[in-house]
DNA sequence: GATGAATGAGTCTTCATTCAT
DNA sequence: TATGAATGAAGACTCATTCAT
């Protein structure tokens, strides 16, 4: 039918290949140069391309970034939820919450900080949004039900959203360090710091 | 020719003066309009002053943003150490470590945000950096004495900085917070995380 | 290979069907949003296909504005000449002169400007070419009878093309004028302007 | 003080200088290659600096169209108004109207072609504004002494403005023409179309 | 000591056009 | 016959920096 890029709207196989190539190319620049290097240039060579292309299936650098910060939250919600819903105890979900979000950050680690890049040059903050509602949420009521002492949950809340946040620059920073280890003292500070 | 108002050379009052209200000027701007916004123009405009000028005062953009990390630096340095130092036992310092840092942040809350805006944007990563190194050394040193329980310090470190870290985003979201209690919260997190 | 779709060419009824859509979206482009508006995405829009069949169709953008006034002044030359023709003394060929053209131009005024806009901006202009020779013919030769009194007609032929070719603008902005007292207005001042 | 090229700021003279180049510039290069054609780039050329300099003294391609339109309105006021207002009657004020209107036409006709280009390119319709009013009130009043006969001084008025508006465009394809015997037969047409 | 003027490099974006299917 | 994909050229604008005064 018509040419339409952008939206919801149907894509050919090429226009979603292509797509694809180009957010993969703006978060290998993002990961490793920064916001400040990722012009439309910089991603275009990296995918191989010219500007006007990349333009052609995104019409608008915001999109391309848009695109970038999408992708990830899908594949994070899916990852996480499938594993987070799978458990039944609050401080169960508490564990999965870290595990599961740690080791996507660990698999997914250019792109996080990508993501994180793109964040934090847009006035968007993470900790200003209700990313940590179901957090607060998943805390308050392991409060009711007892398993978790007494605390603020906001400000747990924060920590814990802090503590995974840092991750993946930790990550990046660190390729060979020990994941499981890793995850395992994070979650055993936190299994401490709420116990009852 | 020109006296250098660069490096270590002395300067006069005025040119202190005009440095700092340059400083401040491009702190606002970081911290209220984000990196990219921070342009020479923009710092000059809210420094009430012209482009020339403030590039007569520190002759590169580079060289202001370095200004405004130095100073933060300086001063927070000044502030927590003698806060840390004042105290003995490793619990002690723990918590005088986090309560100084986090009041510290609390009162230059946009003199932090200004310099993690820096930092982003610079490629230079605090979990990079030897920032932790001596946090990571107080907490080892408090399992030789047995005040902490068993925990990888490394991670425990990384954890904390990650909490304080977020503080300054967190303070600018929510200005009324009531700060004592913030504290008075992490506190208890990290004295229950690092307990024996 | 391909069957030309240009020049004087035979085209299918599908292709002149095809073509004329286009020639209506960029009439409709042109008028409603002026010339640096009409580019060939938006005119496709306003057709309804892609910028390839456009171009497809006409192969170059500046066909496709030459069709636009050519169609005009074939449509234009049909109507006038027709009306024009049908009388005898000069005098009376002058009003229906202006008359059927401003009547024509009433009814087609978004083409007429379409036009105009065209024109304004491709360095072709109105009272260089020889628009008005035939308009210059008509006045002289009314002077030669006797019907006409004395004047330069040059410059009556001028003024008699800016005020008619004013009337698209004028029509536009005023959609709910009384055209045939517009027209008898017109009709008595040019009149007057000639009489003898 | 401070840089400001902007609104009604004080200027430097070299600041007055170059902006009046840069008009003069824009003026050329609008009146010789048309709207489309003038880009920062063609103008800054033709200014013999940089488009960068252009920007400097203008800071958007807007700005530079407003100074083209605003001095020429300026220079046209001061130079009809002082002619108009020194008759009594309203014939001799229409007379001068036209006269002083189409000698300063004739005497600046680039810069009023550029300005019609940018009017044209720029949705600003002459025919849709109040630049005929005065005209209308001046046709009326005439109306009412009886200096002038019956007629729709809003379609007179049209007339007037379009034959004045049409001049600069046959100024510049006949730049041999007699001025004096132009502006003579002009105010002798709308003499007799007035006439009671 | 301060600053107005100038500028080259680089940014995002629009556009008409070509090519392969 | 029609169109999706790709692209080079050009456009307006921003920015850090240099230079002369």
């Amino acid at each position: 039918m018509r040419s339409d890029p952008d939206a919801g709207a149907v894509l050919t196989r090429t226009q979603r290949a292509r797509r694809e190539d180009i957010v993969a190319a703006a978060i290998a620049v993002l990961d490793r140069d920064g916001y400040a290097a990722a012009s439309l240039e910089r991603i275009a060579k990296e995918a191989a391309t010219s500007k006007s292309t990349v333009l052609y299936h995104f019409k608008t650098k915001e999109a391309i970034n848009q695109a970038v910060v999408r992708l990830l939250s899908e594949n994070g919600a899916a990852y996480m939820t499938e594993r987070i819903m799978a458990v039944d105890s609050s401080r169960d979900r508490l564990r999965a919450y870290l595990s599961s979000n740690l080791r996507f950050i660990a698999q997914n680690a250019a792109h996080v900080n990508a993501v994180h890049r793109i964040l934090e040059n847009v006035g968007f903050h993470v900790y200003t949004t209700d990313a940590m509602s179901p957090l607060r949420q998943l805390l308050a009521s392991g409060q009711q039900t007892r398993e978790f002492g007494s605390f603020d949950p906001e400000v747990m809340a924060l920590a814990i959203r802090a503590v995974v946040d840092a991750a993946s620059f930790y990550f990046t920073a660190h390729p060979h360090l020990d994941l499981d280890h890793y995850i395992d003292q994070v979650v055993q500070l936190f299994d401490k710091a709420t116990a009852s």
